[in-house]
DNA sequence: ATTTGATTGTTATGCGCAATAGCATTATAG
DNA sequence: CTATAATGCTATTGCGCATAACAATCAAAT
């Protein structure tokens, strides 16, 4: 090897790769998001929950699931701990199915999981040129659905993930 | 709620974030790397590795570490996994550092690494309207820069990862 | 030259997220 | 009514990442 053998900075060849950019900026924003919303004591996920809940009052866990990328299964913690935090509201609707509703508590922890969000927004829309930015959401909408529409030859659902 | 209430389908106020967006882009992305990389044997970090020590032979594992964001102490079962799989070899250089090289082994598969990485970035750079290209790459970049600068208060280092 | 500090590889351990398989309950379609 | 499908749930596994601690070795400072 060449001249820097011995620095810690190393040539990288990953530094082109749609994906690998695409996944380490993705860390980058969840670790930003998560520690804002530690300060109200919640994970993202369960702040995308809230949000979908109050946009879809009467859903049911597993329409949350398939929206989220969730497993019907690991929805059921996640459930428990909102309703159990006093954040949601499960209403038996018939069939196994429960109505989910924000409670009051849950609609003021949502008004500041929005200011939350919208901060640190904020903070990384601003590297978008604002020609790139509704360009840039289209793009990766795009490449959800590449995916999710053609797993590849097997059946392996998604693992996505809210 | 509205009409299609028993649908599966809800009305999905993330669609407009660019975290939330980032994010599922990168899980499709990732499962698509994991299923093709599956066929030889490989999880995507690992030919990550392959890759950074062809490109910095001698490098240590700590630096690779460094170079994907991976702790050093998540690195070493990292490292046995390839060494025992004889894609690595590791020399001690003085210190406790070791130098890394692939064998001969590993660069044979290096080459299916690259293959398979092309095949894939081509399925998705291809939604992608070549003027944005390289400028999306580069604020992808502009983003883990953002990130890895200013962690917020604490100092909680990345999480990112190969 | 000896102490101080930093770095490397390592062990152990815990947490969070996601996947799989299986089960009971209930609604719906034939 | 019966077969099918959907819902919520349990249990279990594996992977990725984090922390804390430790021994070995080098580098710098006094």
């Amino acid at each position: 090897m060449d001249i820097d053998s011995r620095t810690s900075k190393l040539t990288d060849p990953l530094e082109t790769l749609l994906g690998y950019q695409l996944r380490r900026a993705s860390n980058v924003m969840m670790a930003d998001l998560g520690s804002r919303l530690q300060a109200i004591d919640l994970r993202p996920v369960e702040a995308s929950i809230l949000t979908l809940i109050d946009a879809n009052p009467g859903c049911t866990q597993s329409d949350l699931g398939r929206n989220l990328g969730i497993q019907r299964a690991n929805m059921v913690p996640l459930m428990v701990g909102l309703t159990k935090a006093g954040l949601v509201d499960r209403a038996p609707v018939g069939g196994r199915s429960q109505a989910l509703r924000l409670t009051r508590n849950g609609m003021e922890r949502l008004e500041m999981v929005r200011a939350i969000i919208e901060a640190h927004e904020a903070r990384f829309r601003r590297l978008f040129a604002p020609e790139l930015r509704e360009a840039a959401l289209e793009v990766l909408r795009s490449i959800r659905q590449e995916g999710e529409a053609a797993p590849r030859q097997d059946d392996p659902e998604p693992s996505t993930g809210g």
